[in-house]
DNA sequence: AATGAATGAGTATTCATTCAT
DNA sequence: AATGAATGAATACTCATTCAT
């Protein structure tokens, strides 16, 4: 068995970094589909249009394969959610609030299979300490949300871990009524949520 | 292959009746823990401490099993829900909201794989018509209630299903971020997020 | 993976034993002729006329397998060894190695498969604990018969190990040459072979 | 698949006969510790610090390397049996078992690999027709001397492939026990053993 | 009805071999 | 000539399902 997992084989050719790509992407549809069990190794390759040897030069094993499935996806997400956002103490929290509901918005909708795959229980079972490290790195701008919102009297006194819990939550519940297809999410039905979500964390 | 799963093999020796709700049970957790695919049927009874053979009497096959677990943990939840809620039309509704969220966390809490399973992605690669059906006859007190509070001007006009899957989301974040450690939900902040979302879907 | 390879599976049914004996004569057959990584748990499996699966019901896995393969074989050698030798302290010292040559001509003659496995290299590589010490304690008899000849004056003096070794070898250069075609080494031949390894290591 | 092996790569570039050379070493070297089948090319090639893809510029497949390791290993063999043996008609026949018997051990402990090659089982597998040509070549000698020595009465009566199989199975058995230290042969003992084998075989 | 031994199709992973560079 | 990334056939092992008891 490898080692550890080529984590940024960017140093490569662009022709390596491209079939990696592929496999992360092929990864991201098939575990968020079918979860990680129910996705087989040879499946992954076919999608990513690869020899199903090709993706052990990659990747150690399934779990390093899905591990980085999973920091792959938590970067992504990290990403839009800093559009953006001004760290400066002035910033006006309401408007934050809905410039990382807008970027919350758009990973969702332009990314719907990482959003998916974040969601998926199970993943405790095969997460590797790098990819806890990230999962908690992702939450800590939130914390400091709601912190300076708390100090500042805007936002109610309650655990910002609640607070975030909750609105993660409220969104996660709405994505999945849509992909469900109980209902149709519209744009002006997101803004109406968010405006329902400030409401329920503001004071 | 057998043709169905014996839905109420309740009508046969309550020895059996037993053997079945124990193979229920055991399904519910291994399921909730690690998956569909990730489960096997002799785990299954090895926990249920029958013949994994015996399975095979009870259900047509493991897709069977994994609908009867279903159907057992929505049948339960339902039941929960119903819970000293009036379909009085004086009922007070802030009284009603209030004694639902009060019923969830009392199945959450008292059957926690029951809720994990029940949140679990992957539903949809599985489930047959009649999980289905039950699926959406659950949401139906629900909508009947926003309705409800909808024509009396109490409840924001929003879609119904939209409001449900926000405060249900809400929960389930609540209930995940307790569960996978990031923070310790007292009954005390149960009461106050049932204000929060009270709030949030009240004019 | 299992913990550990049923030793004696005698306790199960007949059927079971039978089965498991199979599986053994299989996996002797098959490793001697192709060694350990040459040959295929399938391969076994069809010659022993049982599933593939099968035979992970007798052994935790490959190597479980061929040291149980290595004890059946060790065993087996270690009985025809102790035919008719007397471990009494006049007993006749020609006699036994007479008797004893024989004994292994006819374990050779009667069991060539079980021979030729014992004499693979790479042995090494697997052999657990068990195998080990039933490896040594094979040895014990040749031990004491030589020093008990040493002793006597009767036989050289030269370290036990080495004469068993010596005449161990020279037994395997003929059967090997015998099987791989060179020769064909008749009962007068191993008669002779006898007379001429007496007179090596007797004074 | 290329047709053949390119026997002699020597009419090549000297750099491309070193690398030939360091592909034999390394292929000796990993058959004899882990058997043709339990040896991978990559590893071959990692070990004499070439690509894998060239192996396959000097050798058609793993067949046909593992031929060349053979023919490498029985002609280093031969030319060490070859040493300072007279095929005058008056030798002395005494003294040419001497010089065979040291040339032997010479070439056992100078090229141990080289050795437990040689003894592996499962050659009979992959050997061509060239390999087997050359181990009986190497043999032709053996039966020379034995012949010259049983028509001058110095050597006991039986069939020359015996006797040479007899003394080769004493001394490899003699370097297996060395090697999976069950004792430490030395020098004193192989000439004690040498002074035995003669007497064995001398009338 | 209940069991669990038996099966073989299916899965993760390896490795001989090829081929673009 | 030399390389090593890429491939996919092959292999150890698992597990849903059956069936003799």
């Amino acid at each position: 068995m490898r080692e550890s997992r080529v984590v940024a084989p960017g140093a490569k050719t662009p022709a390596s970094l491209e079939k990696y790509n592929r496999i992360i992407a092929a990864g991201t549809a098939l575990f968020a589909e079918k979860g990680f069990h129910g996705t087989t190794v040879p499946e992954v390759a076919r999608k990513a249009k690869v020899g199903s040897g090709t993706i052990y030069l990659y990747f150690a094993n399934k779990e390093d394969l899905v591990n980085g499935v999973f920091q792959s996806c938590k970067s992504k997400l990290s990403s839009y959610l800093a559009r953006g956002v001004s760290y400066d103490d002035n910033a006006d929290l309401r408007e934050s609030f809905r410039t990382v509901w807008q970027n919350l918005c758009e990973f969702a909708v332009q990314n719907p299979q990482e959003f998916s795959f974040l969601e998926l229980h199970e993943h405790s079972k095969y997460l590797n300490r790098e990819s806890r490290l990230l999962e908690i790195s992702v939450l800590a701008p939130f914390r400091l949300f709601i912190c300076k919102g708390k100090r500042a009297g805007i936002i109610k006194d309650m655990p910002a871990i609640m607070l975030i819990a909750m609105v993660w939550g409220l969104f996660v519940g709405l994505f999945k009524a849509d992909v469900h297809g109980y209902t149709n999410i519209t744009d002006a039905a997101l803004q109406s949520a968010e405006r329902l979500c400030w409401q329920m964390i503001a004071r």
